[in-house]
DNA sequence: CTCACTTTGTGCATACGTTCACAACTACCT
DNA sequence: AGGTAGTTGTGAACGTATGCACAAAGTGAG
């Protein structure tokens, strides 16, 4: 599911603080769920907790990794390096979680040939040209895309990471990309995010009207 | 519903290229989703369409801006004006969808009083320090707050931030705030989203093995 | 006016995710 | 050993979202 990340994260700070065992109650706190829900989350990858004590910190960490293929090595290329390209190359979250930014590709020649550093034990990454694109994705072996361009560049780079035998795509274009269906795109619409809590914000706001 | 961002978005697009009737299927097409779905989720609002003609763009485009509460105007405080909130702040897509960005906050006294261009218009804004954070937040009456710091300051930020009136709040720090249940708070994690692409990635590989 | 065609709105069945509740199991104390 | 407290795993009930199929409603041609 899509809060293995969630409980992935936490309880990677749990055995950090040296914590044996930890009980669903507890670990779903944590991570802002029911319990109920979290042990049927855990309970699909398999029984790995002890009735009466809790589960093992240390034992469930390593499940979900393996679960979610994290303790493989992921070559990620990033396609635009503006503002939000730049802020992806650099966060630090990634490297421990086994992405590597192995490629950074922008169409801006004035980006091109400069390098930047990547992620947060200052190594360095040179920018190319989008002209070098499939040379770049076959180069690294990339199967994880990022797309960080404006959004009249997004499908035309979406359709050339496919075509690179790119199989999954992380978009920040604010546009509906269409790929074969073989190929899994995940989106992240910043406005859309805002707009969401602007709409609970208006509803709030009409209820208050009433009462008042 | 979740979907309705998308829905003025591509309803936009539309419009712009002087489009005066749409479909639900050109709609649905349009936005990654199923005809019926579309349908179901714009009955929701109303019947503003018309039976064997389709859906006025124009009006259709208007409903959803007001439902979405898109025709007020929102300010809105970034908080951590790293590589991540200076992109937010220039990002362009907020400015026409109600969205202004009135307060830039930091706690790096070396980015304090620096001013950075806000949105596509060149408009520039000055970054505060964070000790004022509740000085800004109540003079410009925001109540829609961002979280771009980094995780360890983001519980207190946003705890600040609610005292303070912010209702809304979205986060991008990797960290699940504990708030009271009248804040209404959002996520966008982008580790989390590389971890569920590369487990369905690992997920294609391990059924690919089995093929072989 | 009638008929053929198009498209919306919606009742119904299905699938999915969540919550509840409890049996099964462990640990510990007496 | 027996009893009590604590915790997991899971079956069952519930609510919600999705997909299907079709009646209702509109358009336009003859």
């Amino acid at each position: 599911m899509a809060r293995l990340p969630i409980y992935h994260r936490v309880l990677s700070q749990i055995t950090e603080r040296g914590i044996i065992t930890v009980s669903s109650e507890e670990l779903a706190a944590a991570s802002g769920v029911s319990s109920a829900k979290l042990r049927k989350d855990l309970s699909f990858l398999g029984s790995y907790g002890t009735r009466g004590v809790g589960y093992d910190a240390a034992y469930l960490l390593y499940q979900i990794q393996r679960e979610l293929g994290l303790t493989q090595d992921w070559p990620v290329v990033i396609v635009g390096v503006g503002n939000l390209g730049h802020a992806l190359a650099n966060y630090g979250g990634f490297a421990n979680r086994g992405f590597r930014v192995v490629g950074l590709i922008d169409a801006d020649p004035a980006l091109v040939g400069e390098t930047i550093t990547v992620g947060r034990d200052g190594q360095t990454l040179m920018i190319h040209s989008l002209d070098d694109l499939e040379k770049i994705v076959t180069e690294v072996d990339a199967l994880i895309g990022v797309i960080a361009t404006p959004a009249a560049a997004a499908q035309d780079v979406c359709d050339r990471l496919v075509d690179c035998g790119v199989t999954s795509i992380l978009n920040f274009a604010p546009v509906v990309l269409t790929t074969s269906s073989a190929v899994h795109v995940r989106k992240v619409d910043l406005a859309t995010e805002l707009q969401i809590l602007a709409f609970h914000e208006q509803r709030r706001g009409d209820a208050h009207e009433v009462i008042v």
